[in-house]
DNA sequence: TACGATCGTCAAGTACATTGACGAATGGAG
DNA sequence: CTCCATTCGTCAATGTACTTGACGATCGTA
């Protein structure tokens, strides 16, 4: 589909841009020794990178059931990017908190959508980038009373 | 997550902004009556739009199984958006194109993104919407040789 | 002490996808 | 005209990721 066929909306080039970007990030990713990082696991570590949390906790900031939530950090546990910490005495809560591998990958991520960045830079200018990021930013708060949301995984559902 | 934490990457906000205006155009959709659109079918309609095409076609546009777009566009049969149709010949191939209902459905959904968009220049500007729409163009056409991809459903999995 | 609420696990189920085999149809080489 | 490689779409089997609701253990409050 060309825009000889009209305006492309903004969401169809958001969802191009955003995969393009994804593909990119786990490409390099891949490149760079991180082998297992499944796209849900990014989500997990955003959500998880301010500190630990329970199950639960994280299960609503996905929009995920806990037994969703409970499956998909049994095996970042596995894999070493998150661990298991005792959160607050209450032998309920199971606390979840970034691991060292965790944080490195979280690093890993960060850089990576920099270089990327800098690749759109190149294409239509560093003040360009920043005035889209800015905007973006506007658009997003408007619609979350002033802050930004988790992202839970995308689910075609 | 707030820009105290630095700058957030652009694709975690455009990650934000489409599943806004996903939200919101089904919201839409579900208030005009149509109840039965599921996420996936916005991929179908688009790849569609131009006219009938098989479904090995649709399936290698969509970047999934033969059966996957099979079961798909059954369902969308069954929904009234898709009819197949007699194709060139080919008694191997099925034909598929866009209904009646289905064109309908495209316009509704045009009509939304343009209202929602609408919003966003309340925002941000008209001219800013604009910026954006053109920056984003380019950054995806320098991906896809010039041209712009359809949009795979997306994959948590 | 008792009870309602919470946490996380479990079982059962759903939706959507994959791979590979297969039969029918096609087109081109011999 | 025949034969064979290829293509199309369906089928079966399988896998992944998710859901709901029940349940036992734990907690906090009355």
């Amino acid at each position: 589909m060309s825009d000889a066929e009209g305006t492309v909306p903004l969401a169809r080039l958001l969802a191009m841009a955003y995969g393009d970007l994804i593909d990119q990030l786990h490409a390099r990713l891949r490149a760079d020794g991180w082998a297992d990082v499944r796209p849900a696991y990014g989500f997990v570590l955003l959500a998880t990178r301010a500190g630990s949390q329970s199950l639960t906790e994280l299960a609503s900031r996905l929009e995920v059931s806990k037994q969703a939530a409970s499956k998909l950090v049994e095996s970042m546990v596995a894999a070493d990017y998150l661990t298991y910490v005792t959160d607050g005495g209450d032998s309920r809560v199971k606390g979840v908190a970034l691991s060292d591998r965790g944080r490195r990958l979280l690093a890993a991520v960060e850089g990576i959508y920099a270089d990327l960045e800098a690749g759109w830079a190149e294409l239509i200018g560093a003040r360009a980038v920043e005035t889209m990021r800015r905007h973006l930013l506007t658009v997003v708060r408007a619609r979350h009373d002033g802050e930004l949301p988790t992202v839970r995984p995308p689910d075609g559902r």
